[in-house]
DNA sequence: ACAAATCCCGAGTGTTTTGATAAGATTTGT
DNA sequence: ACAAATCTTATCAAAACACTCGGGATTTGT
């Protein structure tokens, strides 16, 4: 039941262009530097992100990446299901296309999976990229903001 | 974000024994076999949940597993902690002894993953095996409610 | 006493996932 | 033209996963 380390840098970053919103396109190797990330890999994290639409390219000197859409409609959700699958604890209730067998309707335990599925949702779909800046400008409003972990 | 088998394969066991409960010690073969187990495999995941407490073994001929105590005083999460580790998305949240970094009061996104962790925590938490026991037999009053996929 | 049933334990194995690295191609601002 | 970036593809080592196997130890029915 652990997220890998995709789900983990992949919101790192998105938090850090939302930190960065505004002032033109971020650079990987900044977000990299600053993230602590293997920049190489983070490449294709954002590769990921860039195809569902979540962040923008630009190409060339001085380019890198910007959020896709505004940091209040991206929820935490939208990253990890981009980056780690569709929400499941087990493949017979994935949100999406779930692999059912023939007795899922008499499985008790898929109640359960189904309950744990819902409750992880709720909690990511209900914080978005601007909720975590606000909250790192509560947290600490000298420092700049940075998640040295996650 | 996935189970492994341990998890799904063990509580499958546990319900198995649960439904058993009072017929005398239930045989590993006899679960394996009903729930569609490798018994070797399942041999492992259960010497986890003997030592944990939660089944007791009788040895011998005529020998099996039965319930360590009372379907109504084991919660699934308790199972799931023996079989895969303490509940958490990511380590700095374990339930126990979390590897926390040095900016943890600082870092935005563990408080989603605290958030993930309780949530998960909770569901497991309020469900017990004889709730189990009972949602299969609402569900199905006519045929041995064995589960045939977790 | 003996054999069958059953639990107990440790080691080995093939596959997949994870996390990263490397090399080169393409695009663009200066 | 050149340097700074992204983009694409390929490769790879280590770990985790899901078994598999072999051999003991213990108890019971006959």
């Amino acid at each position: 039941m652990k997220l890998s380390t995709r789900g983990r840098y992949g919101l790192k970053a998105m938090f850090d262009l939302a930190v960065h919103m505004g002032e033109g396109p971020v650079s990987l190797k900044s977000i990299a530097e600053r993230q602590d990330i293997s920049e190489h890999y983070l490449e294709q994290l954002i590769a990921g992100l860039r195809k569902a639409g979540l962040v923008k390219s630009v190409r060339g000197a001085q380019g890198g990446y910007v959020l896709g859409r505004e940091p209040a409609k991206i929820r935490v959700g939208d990253v990890i299901r981009v980056l780690e699958g569709p929400i499941a604890p087990v493949d017979c209730v994935s949100e999406e296309d779930p692999e059912c067998c023939a007795k899922a309707e008499h499985c008790v335990t898929r109640t359960i999976w189904e309950k744990v599925r819902d409750s992880i949702s709720e909690v990511l779909d209900s914080i978005t990229l601007e909720d975590m800046v606000k909250d790192a400008e509560k947290m600490d409003k000298e420092r700049k903001y940075y998640m040295y972990y996650i």
